[in-house]
DNA sequence: AGAATAGTGTCTCTAAGACACTATATA
DNA sequence: TATATAGTGTCTTAGAGACACTATTCT
């Protein structure tokens, strides 16, 4: 089925009727063995057949597009956006990007913690996490470009937000989290300088009061806090 | 005429088309006598009819979404994008936002410099600049939020980019800067500090050797310089 | 005791904010 | 000379980076 709209949209305006495909494509980004990863799945068919794609899919008739994303996500992965996050990420519209016709994809980033659940046994046939620092061949479509701008917004977000905390576990060290920051920036950081801004950044992390049981001295466990935004900013070098 | 995609998008995907009116939607920023202004149109027939909305209309079939955008500018204000700024905003699709029916709408910002060349005389017939403080009633649609997650995209990347250049004449003095800032922020700024702040920070701003010819001492000339990021960023309080 | 990891204290340097002062034009 | 606007210098303070040191566990 296929909704018309009908009349001018405004005055003023010309009346073609734009009809276009338009779907979801999703960068989802976790970090394995402190390396940031992503999820790909290969293409079975043409065109592209045999390389490495963005996971997405078509936007339902009456769908939003956030929940489009968070249903392919689920459906390609098995797992929800809930202990993670996922926002919209940009809008790709390059008449040429699809060969078999007109598509606008809407494209979301999402970020996981490296949960335990495997994604095998998902409904997603060959969807698998990929080393970013090792992916053969170009990617189908535009997804490599799509992949850049989506890894470039989570870097971005980590200085000033405190988006970091969604590749953890709900509790967490400072080291863990050092190590998100060492992983998607492809840096080091001072331990010592790294614990002092994070827990004095204001609503960045809370205190559990429990604390880790392994080798060396126990570390203390970290809860998300209720800032938005971080102030002041955590500036990559 | 309608494009239709053939085929599964991809395997494990499912088969509904999809097919949505796919429109942009601007959100045009300049400033004019030291207040933030934006570009409304008003709508001549249902919904909404007698309302403010943010100018926009169809995606061509063959045709770019920045370039509709800034097609859509040319249309609607006589000018081109070209002194200012233009560049994707976000996406808008929520199932219920057009009552005609399912209209994703990829909305832009653009930044344009106070022309002296007047709106009026353009294709548009009721398009026309509104301080942002002094608008009436609610937009249409869901132009209302489009357009506060337009301006508060452009108080963000005033902070880290060279963008408030955009507002301003291919020559400017700091003071004229500054009054940008101010004016979208809505704030005053130390005059003395900014302007050690404009000019020291690298690739802001570049002489021209030029100077103004006004009352008081003369100011000195700037260009926008070849800076993609301002480092470090110029925050607000 | 020794290894391993967690966390604190201190120093230096950069940059932001407050604000007095100097500079150069017009009326 | 008065007025108006442009631009510089200085002081204080917040915060980033470098790095020595202390703390608490396990083996």
């Amino acid at each position: 089925m296929t909704i018309t709209v009908e009349g001018t949209y405004r005055q003023g305006g010309d009346n073609s009727v734009g009809q276009i495909s338009v779907t979801v494509d999703l960068v989802v980004l976790t970090i394995r063995q402190g390396e940031l990863c992503v999820l790909l799945v290969e293409r079975g068919i043409p065109p592209y057949q045999g390389r490495w794609a963005l996971p997405g899919g078509f936007v339902h008739e009456d769908e939003d597009l956030l929940a489009a994303a968070g249903r392919e996500l689920r459906e390609e992965t098995g797992l929800a956006a809930a202990p993670g996050h996922l926002e919209q990420l940009r809008t790709y519209g390059e008449p040429g990007r699809d060969p078999r016709g007109r598509v606008v994809s809407v494209a979301h980033l999402a970020l996981l913690p490296d949960l335990p659940a495997p994604v095998a046994g998902s409904d997603a046939a060959g969807a698998s996490w990929h080393r970013l620092a090792a992916i053969a061949g170009p990617l189908a479509f535009d997804h490599g470009r799509i992949l850049r701008d989506g890894v470039e917004r989570a870097r971005a977000k980590l200085e000033y937000t405190p988006l970091a905390t969604a590749f953890c576990p709900a509790e967490f060290t400072i080291a863990e989290l050092r190590g998100v920051y060492e992983a998607v920036w492809g840096t080091t950081l001072d331990a010592r300088n790294f614990h002092r801004k994070a827990t004095t950044t204001a609503g960045f992390v809370v205190s559990t009061g429990q604390r880790t049981q392994r080798v060396g001295r126990p570390a203390e466990l970290y809860r998300r806090g209720d800032a938005e935004v971080l102030h002041p900013p955590l500036l990559r070098a």
